[in-house]
RNA sequence: GCGCCCAUCGUCUAGCGGUCUAGGACGUCGCCCUUUCACGGCGAAAACAGGGGUUCGAUCCCCCUUGGGCGCGCCA
């Protein structure tokens, strides 16, 4: 048995991979490449009613653009339930889970009565010291069991947690985990300890809305006399308000950030930046991140959700991603982006050549894949251009430097940004006219706006017909 | 209600008893660059929640208060 890291990643699919699981899966893959173990996937998918297969591929999509590839096969857990009954059941054997009897209704009276009282609401343990002809006679009778932990009752159980520190939770708080439920099926607490047993997991990392479950597993690694895995429960991620993530705080399913433009490679440089930290450093590579990541650096106060950092951080990596590179995500993320479909359907390899060409351009105006579409719509608009109402008032201002224009631009032999340069400002200088006069008209006949990368860039990257078809049909108005 | 966790600029954070007149990043506000918008450069405002200790000395250690968060299912 070697010491090697295994980390796993286990959502529930009940819905898609959110923010937060994003995050949790990414510390999970980076612990494992660091220490040059193995990150696990596992399918948490005991809940029948609520696990969807839409919702698996939802989680594997997103695990999957994000860059962040498990090992192995995905665990199905469901498909282990025969497993975590054999456990449970071992442990009825042992004496450290027993045979409970008590109705749902039953239940919900102890609760009501506790809440009464001011206690905690917590199961008062009574099938857990029958005798075996009391249980004989209540199985006899029909009635259905749930198989419950013989957790300890009294002393401390304690989490020794890689984030949170030693945690110490009074036993007396803890009440006795229903181990499988009396259809026979097995609950997460116990599918959970038996598969990161059985998985050799070495390292749970996992948000610390587990904490409390995690005193709860201890007693079931405990009563099988297993090893306790190392634990680092990391903090929630909130919303900008504070309060947990939710549907109001916009964007939820990884999915989302992909419509809304983002790189993989930006979201998960915030995301690993979120609660964790080496010093002042912002920007990481996939490999400074692995190098630099250990749990000891992970804070112990939640986080909230920013997205102006996020944007900001995203148009650091589009401007410093190759032009080509840049094109091929932004035409791979086309089927996700509103409007993309238009792009799509023009794209080309002439098309293609022209948006490389005018890349540089902009990418530095765009802080997300869904700006920079924005931004080249220009490229593929058709003609005659629609003016935005700037673009139309800065044409009714200047059309005369348009029909002026047009004579120069066709007296060129070449077209490209230095030759239209030239010519403007050989025009500008000869008239007196501002440069800004100029550029501004032409801008607003090209673009049909009034915002755009350079002009002489923007003349080169249309081509001369195209450039000039769009200046004669604003100069003729 | 009970248990647990957390607490540095608006936000993410550095800080691990003296180096702190508390550093960086985003955002905000100025200025510069400039054909627009960006990018870039320069600069500014902006924080140790409050109160007690411990110590020669606390942002850093302890306690309390306050404020947030999480958990308390035959959900995961």
């Amino acid at each position: 048995m070697s010491d090697a890291v295994v980390t796993r990643f286990a959502p529930s699919p009940t819905g898609f991979l959110h923010i937060g699981g994003a995050r949790t899966a990414l510390f999970n893959w980076l612990y494992a490449k660091r220490f040059g173990g193995k990150m696990l996937l596992r399918i948490e998918d005991t809940d029948r009613e609520r696990s969807t297969e839409a919702a698996i591929a939802a989680i594997i999509d997103g695990l999957d653009w994000l860059g962040l590839k498990w090992d192995g096969e995905a665990i199905h857990q469901f498909s282990r339930a025969a497993r975590h009954a054999e456990v449970a059941h071992e442990m009825l054997a042992a004496g450290k889970a027993y045979k409970c009897f008590a109705t749902q209704q039953e239940l919900e009276e102890m609760r009501e009565k506790a809440r009464a009282e001011k206690r905690p609401p917590r199961y008062d343990g009574r099938w857990r010291e029958r005798s075996d002809a009391d249980i004989a006679a209540a199985e006899a009778s029909g009635l259905k069991y749930v198989v419950r932990l013989k957790a300890p009752q009294e002393g401390e159980t304690v989490v020794d947690d890689r984030v949170q520190g030693r945690v110490v939770f009074p036993n007396k708080d803890l009440d006795d985990t229903v181990l499988l439920r009396s259809d026979g099926t097995p609950t997460y607490m116990l599918a959970v300890v038996v598969d990161d047993h059985d998985m050799s997991v070495t390292h749970i990392v996992r948000g610390d809305d587990h904490l409390t479950n995690a005193a709860r597993q201890t007693h079931i690694y405990e009563a099988m006399g297993w090893r306790v895995p190392v634990m680092a429960h990391i903090p929630l991620i909130h919303g900008s308000d504070g309060a947990k993530l939710s549907k109001r705080h916009g964007a939820l399913g990884v999915d989302a950030y992909r419509a809304l433009g983002y790189l993989p490679a930006a979201l998960r440089n915030y995301l690993v930046r979120l609660g964790w930290s080496a010093g002042d450093k912002e920007f990481f590579t996939t490999q400074e991140m692995i190098d630099a990541f250990d749990l000891p650096q992970i804070g112990r106060s939640p986080a909230r959700f920013d997205f102006a950092k996020l944007e900001n951080m995203n148009g650091h990596y589009m401007r410093a991603t190759p032009d080509a590179e840049l094109l091929a995500a932004l035409e791979a993320t086309l089927p996700y982006l509103d409007g993309g479909d238009m792009l799509a359907r023009k794209l080309d390899d002439a098309m293609r050549a022209k948006l490389l060409g005018a890349m540089p351009g902009l990418k530095e105006r765009a802080k997300t894949l869904v700006e920079l579409l924005d931004g080249a719509r220009f490229l593929f608009a058709d003609r005659p251009l629609p003016l935005e109402p700037k673009a139309a008032d800065i044409l009714a201002q200047g059309r005369q430097h348009l029909v002026a224009l047009t004579p120069r631009f066709s007296a060129l032999a070449d077209w490209t940004a230095a030759s239209t340069e030239a010519a403007v400002r050989a025009y500008s200088e000869e008239t007196g006219a501002k440069l800004g006069q100029v550029a501004q008209p032409l801008r607003a006949a090209l673009t049909g706006r009034a915002t755009s990368p350079g002009i002489f860039d923007v003349l080169e990257a249309l081509g001369r017909d195209e450039s000039m078809a769009r200046i004669a049909d604003q100069a003729k108005v």
